[in-house]
DNA sequence: CTATTAGATATAGAATAATGTATCGTTCCA
DNA sequence: TGGAACGATACATTATTCTATATCTAATAG
């Protein structure tokens, strides 16, 4: 019974399988009972809905409400970073920095003149705060920016600028040419429409 | 009480008033009864994870489960695309059409040589496989693929291929730089980590 | 202004199912 | 053989869900 949760209470034992958590220390990071856990996932039993929840944010995983039509992205998000590196960040935290070297750019523009450079890595940061990046990806981003802050000012800084818009790019490409999407995810979850 | 699934209900209550469906409407689509939904959305009862997959459901919602670590760029995702024109197509289904549109472009590069525009067109293809595209944008995409497929072959292929070089670039431009991010989603959701 | 109807949401009580406590059967390792 | 960790089971308690009915609001007729 209690077919329409079968997918998502069997992922959450196959992540906390892989996880290597036992029940019980599960039980206890959750605030259930083992015993409650053992016939949640052996189908004996529907847990309530804050029950579900709790399981799975300690878990580290977050229950969310998609639209219908936006599952198979999401999926593609979840799937491809996910497997990719264990460690995702997000795009919202990021955001801001993304921003800020966006008026960052903007100002050297202003201040110092437009350049083939600036326009290429004001480009290239618009395009990589689109896409998802790995937290390597990330951290190379922030180490890029981080420097260009530290030479906008300076005597030599057009070798430096230039450098920096061609790590960018350099980036861009590897994520622009590599095969995004594997065979199929795993999660089965229907995904409604063909195509229009 | 059942402090964690208030958002979550919270949710489904504002979709189904922004739907105009009823709570006895939706009883019937979802197949609960109308009092469990008026208990269920007034906080009296909690659901049971079915219950709350059926309700959700009919409601052209997906209950899923994210990394906490990808909340924020679920978020994004649905927030803003869902938002910006209602009918939102997903990555997977036009994948296929993306790979093959870049299997056509080789080849034309291998048949008649590599050229300025066939490069723009593989790489521009390749950024906008990556971002979520609204509905207008993807039929934009969709036309003009079809028309480098139809002049492929032609005697005066090169100005078209030009042209549509040029078209997807402007599209690519306008995603780029629009600012993506709005103040901030109307959802709550805890976010969890600040950066790193 | 009142009465009535219809559509919506809320409430009452019985039947049913989830949840916690305590315990049991296995397996694995000392 | 002992014991320690894991997952499964039995039963008491509590909460859910359903059937049926009540309340509320808005609109219309008398």
């Amino acid at each position: 019974m209690a077919y329409q949760s079968e997918s998502l209470i069997a992922q959450a034992r196959e992540i906390r399988e892989a996880s290597g958590v036992s029940q019980r220390a599960l039980s206890e990071r959750a605030g259930l009972t083992q015993s409650h856990i053992s016939q949640i996932e052996s189908g004996k039993m529907e847990p309530g809905l804050s029950s579900f929840i709790d399981l799975t944010r300690a878990l580290d995983l977050e229950v969310m409400l998609v639209p219908k039509k936006l599952v198979p992205a999401v999926l593609n998000l979840v799937k491809a970073r996910a497997t990719r590196d264990m460690h995702i960040h997000a795009g919202q935290p990021n955001d801001k920095r993304f921003a800020r070297a966006d008026r960052l750019v903007k100002k050297m523009k202003h201040l110092y003149g437009s350049s083939a450079d600036l326009d290429r890595i004001e480009d290239t940061l618009g395009f990589l705060r689109r896409v998802n990046l790995s937290d390597q990806e990330m951290q190379l981003v922030r180490e890029l920016i981080t420097r260009l802050e530290r030479y906008q000012a300076s005597a030599q800084a057009a070798p430096v600028v230039r450098d920096i818009a061609q790590n960018l790019q350099q980036l861009r490409n590897s994520i622009v040419h590599a095969a995004p999407s594997e065979p199929r995810p795993a999660y089965s979850l229907d995904d409604g429409d063909a195509d229009a």
